[in-house]
DNA sequence: CTCATTTGACCGAG
DNA sequence: CTCGGTCAAATGAG
């Protein structure tokens, strides 16, 4: 239909906006951690502020675009970004997936039904969520300052729902899940866990996207148990002494491989999801969803982003107006 | 009061 | 059975 191709290729306009704004986010930021603006480490507060903007947007649009290429059913994504060094981004495929979307939006086992009533709108049980496409990022963790790599908690919010001892982990992993998934139907989630061996790395993993209109104000620093809570992304170490500061540059590599030769990937779509926005208003849908709202986000690969902390000394405070 | 986190128990997969 | 993931009651913060 014409209607399918339209929308391909307006998706395809956003698609690229969203990488070129990506890019040219990287570029600055990049600029920015170049040149120290050698300011006193007091102002640096701003610069800090600015760079961490700067980031969240390149990872909103690297989000939104990944997104975008899943659901339009693209080829294996081949983002390498070669803009001076900027490193690349690694996108491996994280688990086998198959290509075949059969949802049906009627099995609802929840997973556990004892005293309460049904499990609501549960129309996900452990299968459909596998398919949810999933990625991973490494994130190093900054100074206690908490400037963190990447997007933390990007614009969105999350809420924290469980955390679990994991075998052989010398940490608990933490399972978070976007703070409107009752509001919006957001499924988004993400865990994070605190690698063995570098306790300075969180290894955190994304699963599903947003369908939620970001929005919200970032979520406030969690008080933190500082024996049990490890898995905190955002907030300021507060077990962490001090230290290890000095390289919290982040660069990011985004490399494609992995990925089959795509081919015939194209015609998986027989029909587009039923919504699917992100950046639009923030009125839910009043009472749209409710058959099957699932946005079938058929399983694809599941890149798995790899953001180095690899990057020369340099202040992450460069000062600027 | 509302809302987020903590925490043990439950569930499904292997 | 074990293990990873999730739920929900209790608790805490604002």
């Amino acid at each position: 239909m014409e209607g399918k191709k339209d929308m391909l290729n307006w998706e395809q306009k956003t698609l690229v906006s969203e990488l070129i704004s990506g890019l040219e986010a990287a570029k600055k930021l990049q600029a920015r951690l170049g040149e120290p603006s050698s300011l006193p480490p007091s102002s640096s507060s701003r610069a800090a502020e600015m760079n961490e903007i700067l980031m969240k947007q390149i990872l909103s649009s690297y989000e939104k675009s990944l997104v975008m290429l899943n659901r339009s059913s693209a080829p294996p994504v081949q983002l390498i970004l070669k803009a001076g060094s900027i490193a690349p981004v690694t996108l491996i495929p994280e688990s086998p997936v198959s290509i075949n979307g059969s949802p049906r939006s009627e099995d609802f086992l929840d997973g556990r039904g004892s005293s309460n009533t049904h499990r609501q709108n549960h129309l996900f049980n452990s299968k459909k969520r596998k398919m949810l496409p999933k990625w991973t990022e490494k994130v190093r963790m900054s100074p206690e300052r908490g400037l963190e790599g990447p997007h933390q908690d990007d614009v969105y919010s999350w809420r924290k729902y469980g955390q679990k001892d994991i075998l052989g982990a010398k940490f608990p992993r933490s399972y978070y899940r976007c703070t409107h998934r009752s509001t919006q139907n957001c499924w988004a989630t993400k865990q994070v866990q605190r690698s063995d061996s570098d306790s300075t790395v969180f290894e955190v993993t994304y699963r599903g996207t947003h369908t939620c209109s970001r929005a919200t104000a970032a979520a406030p620093p969690p008080p933190a148990s500082p024996e049990k809570q490890d898995t905190i992304t955002k907030p300021p170490i507060a077990q962490k002494p001090n230290d290890l500061l000095e390289s919290l540059k982040t660069s990011l590599t985004v490399r494609t491989e992995g990925l089959d030769e795509g081919e015939d990937v194209f015609s998986l779509f027989p029909n587009t999801p039923p919504f699917y926005d992100y950046g639009t208003p923030n009125d839910y849908f009043g009472g749209l969803m409710e058959s099957s709202p699932i946005f079938d986000v058929v399983d694809w690969f599941n890149p798995t982003v790899e953001i180095n902390p690899e990057f020369p000394t340099f202040l992450p405070d460069s000062i600027y107006y």
